[in-house]
DNA sequence: ACCCGTGTTCGCTG
DNA sequence: TCAGCGAACACGGG
């Protein structure tokens, strides 16, 4: 259930593990055809021999650019180098979505699979990268070419706040053509409005712009707009941060993999989130209450955030 | 046992 | 026509 902050401590997570290194073989659940389904059998083959070349990440996604190449594909059996023309451009790509569940955890080459891993690839430096998802919500997809670019859902994407900021005039304009009644926080949910968004971050950053989760989008105005950047760009900086600090439950070591915020036993990071019936811890008054929009639970300072 | 869930898509309905 | 709702996906945790 990653949101981009998630997200981003896998992308980094990935980097560290692989970037640069060699493919020395892939291993996908047959029974997961849904979260991977090469195009081809040839992609199987593909797969294995190929280079990380780099990883990427917008909102929720992860890019993953591999290039195969003599060498690649072709240590096999034979051990004969074939140099045509289709083994000389073999770029490809990854794109990987976390869904609810999903993960990238890392192994030693001995080490049991875990359970619900979905695909694992062994490393030439005998490490394995293993994607764990038990809900099976989310996707590995084969591109052609790396051509993201061509990837209609990935097109269709906001900008993705940590890389390329919140513009507020550009937020306002989008805001205001929203359906009538359209709620900020479902609004936000919407990864064409701002990329990475989703329940957590979306309760978040209403809490902190002081913002009723319920108001219409569209009459929101250019001063409330702008304490809403503020509160996305401020909430997904903190949350980064208690990843990244052990002792708020975050990554723990180099071969941990993705720990939720929430996991953290009895600390609960977040201002509002999942902290119905708890007293605010601004105005120490009110208590925060939870409510379902677009079937989503909303948690909000009634007092803080009134309209 | 029962309810809930950090995501997303699809189909039905008013 | 389309905004809005619930279901579906599948499983673990409280």
């Amino acid at each position: 259930m990653p949101e981009l902050p998630e997200v981003e401590v896998a992308a980094r997570n990935l980097r560290r593990w692989g970037q640069g290194r060699r493919i020395r073989a892939a291993w996908a659940d047959a029974r997961a055809k849904r979260i991977f389904r090469p195009a081809n059998p040839a992609t199987a083959r593909q797969l294995a021999g190929a280079r990380m070349d780099g990883i990427q990440r917008i909102g929720k996604n992860l890019l993953l650019t591999l290039q195969g190449g003599p060498g690649a594909s072709r240590a096999n059996r034979s051990g004969a180098r074939e140099t045509s023309a289709a083994a000389l451009d073999p770029q490809f790509g990854l794109w990987s979505h976390l869904g609810m569940t999903g993960k990238w955890v890392r192994r030693r080459s001995g080490d049991p699979r875990p359970p619900h891993a979905r695909v694992d690839l062994t490393l030439d430096d005998g490490s394995r990268l293993v994607y764990v998802d038990p809900r099976m919500f989310g996707r590995l997809r084969w591109v052609p070419g790396a051509r993201f670019d061509a990837v209609a859902e990935l097109r269709a994407l906001g900008p993705d706040p940590l890389t390329d900021g919140i513009e507020a005039p550009r937020l306002a304009e989008r805001l205001a053509v929203l359906p009538a009644r359209l709620a900020i926080k479902v609004a936000l949910l919407d990864q064409s409005l701002l990329a990475g968004v989703g329940n957590i971050q979306a309760c978040e950053a209403l809490f902190r712009a002081r913002i009723d989760p319920r108001r219409p989008a569209a009459t929101l105005g250019r001063v409330e707009v702008g304490r809403l950047r503020r509160g996305i760009l401020a909430s997904i900086a903190h949350t980064l941060e208690a990843l990244a600090d052990p002792s708020s439950g975050g990554v723990a070591d180099a071969d941990s993999d993705i720990r939720y915020v929430e996991d953290d036993r009895g600390d609960n990071p977040f201002l509002v989130y999942a902290r119905a019936g708890q007293r605010c811890t601004r105005c120490k008054r009110a208590r925060i209450e939870r409510v379902v929009q677009a079937g989503r639970a909303t948690f909000y300072c009634p007092y803080c955030q009134r309209a």
